[in-house]
DNA sequence: AGCACCCAAATACCGGATCT
DNA sequence: AGATCCGGTATTTGGGTGCT
């Protein structure tokens, strides 16, 4: 399918496909086989049991069954997710109204949208639905951060906009605001999983697919915990039972200059990307000078743009093996289920430095580490439904 | 090792300039 | 005149360095 934002995350995807396989291997695994052999059982107990009456493959079970399929994705219970996803049979994009507008830019360099708090900005939501598929479709919007390590946790409003907040109680919660005639505040404090995170749902239009919304943002980045600075907002295309059926994400940063920060951001691609091919064309050629240090390296985690570190770190692969100083820890955690977030952070940790090594021992090295990790992980028996919904789409 | 200090980068705030 | 833009400046933050 075709996006005006998905070159963006073409490469993105791919970064983060590559660190999430790491992390959710095992639990594809474990779903693949626990479901389909509870799933399998329960269809032998039903055969085999003369008073159950299996259904009629109609016409219109099929129908049914084709809208139940994994396909169409349940996200309830699950963590949301960031990648973009869309069903074969549809065909959905978003995109800014406008690229430039009061408070507003869309940086076409960077593919990310900068936005001045309180600003309004519209999106325009185009799909094409064939017409065997149900009529009524809602999306549904909610920002989420782009760390993997922090998908989990819903991004919530800072006390000081908060304490300033007069409007109505329902949506003083809501970072992200709508200002479309039909729309519906969906989502809880605190809440984890996809359907309990704050966001807003609006229905498509019933004639044509498609939907102009408008939004408005009311905190900054910097409002929000450390690693939560990098956000997206997640647009999803939802059927009237729920279930996912596309999913796009525009990385935004709100801040109040935003276009001093995109510029500065669009700058600091520049210098990188030019860096990078003066390290390259240094390793190319004659080895005789070292890449020495200019200034000091630093490098603030919320201050960083976006997706490009990714690319970064991809880019700037590492050639030379990797001193390991393996260290065994014990500790106990208050849960299982927190025990178990710490091991998938651990594996993610370890699947990037993976990606980053070009050594053939180091990656091998290190994918004992994570073995080992995920086994342990493993031996917690920690219910499946804590997996980002991506993971069933494989 | 722990601490204080320094420094650079990021960011918010503010006020003047420019635009509508 | 009000809204928006833009640049200067202050503040915050976290890594690096050197001292104890």
């Amino acid at each position: 399918m075709s996006s005006p934002l998905g070159p963006v995350h073409e490469d993105d995807d791919i970064t983060i496909a590559d660190e999430d396989m790491f992390v959710n291997a095992s639990q594809l695994s474990l779903i693949n086989s626990e479901v389909l052999a509870n799933n399998l059982l329960t269809l032998v107990d039903q055969v085999n049991d003369d008073t159950v009456i299996l259904p009629a493959l109609t016409q219109d079970s099929l129908t049914e069954i084709k809208f139940s399929l994994p396909s169409s994705l349940n996200p309830s219970g699950k963590y949301p997710s960031v990648e973009e996803f869309c069903h074969e049979e549809i065909a959905c994009t978003v995109v800014p109204s406008s690229n430039q507008g009061a408070g507003f830019v869309y940086s076409e360099k960077l593919q990310k949208l900068f936005l001045k708090t309180e600003s309004i900005c519209s999106f325009d939501v185009k799909c094409e639905i064939p017409n065997t598929l149900p009529t009524r479709w809602y999306v549904r919007v909610m920002l989420v951060s782009l760390a993997p390590e922090l998908q989990h946790e819903p991004i919530m409003r800072c006390y000081n906009h908060l304490a300033k907040d007069s409007g109505p109680e329902f949506m003083r919660n809501h970072v992200v605001r709508c200002k479309n005639e039909l729309h519906e505040y969906v989502g809880h404090e605190n809440g984890p999983f996809y359907e309990d995170r704050f966001a807003v749902r609006v229905p498509l239009d019933l004639d044509v697919p498609y939907v102009k919304l408008t939004l408005q943002f009311v905190c900054q980045n910097t409002c929000f915990s450390l690693g939560q600075r990098r956000t997206g907002l997640v647009f999803t295309l939802e059927s009237e039972e729920g279930h996912i059926w596309a999913r796009r994400t525009v990385p935004v940063k709100i801040c109040i200059n935003y276009r001093r920060d995109m510029l500065n951001e669009e700058t600091a691609l520049q210098k990188s990307s030019v860096n990078l091919s003066s390290l390259a064309s240094l390793s190319q050629g004659n080895n005789r000078i070292k890449p020495t240090k200019v200034g000091r390296p630093r490098k603030r985690t919320y201050a960083s743009v976006g997706k490009y570190d990714q690319k970064k770190i991809r880019s700037a692969s590492i050639k030379t093996p990797l001193s390991l100083e393996p260290c065994a820890v014990h500790f106990e955690m208050p849960s299982i289920r927190m025990a178990k977030r710490v091991l998938d952070n651990a594996i993610g940790m370890i699947s990037a430095q993976v990606l980053r090594f070009e050594d053939q021992d180091t990656k091998a090295k290190l994918m004992e580490f994570i073995n080992n990790i995920r086994l342990q992980r493993d031996t917690l028996m920690v219910n499946n439904s804590q997996c980002s919904v991506d993971s069933e789409l494989f």
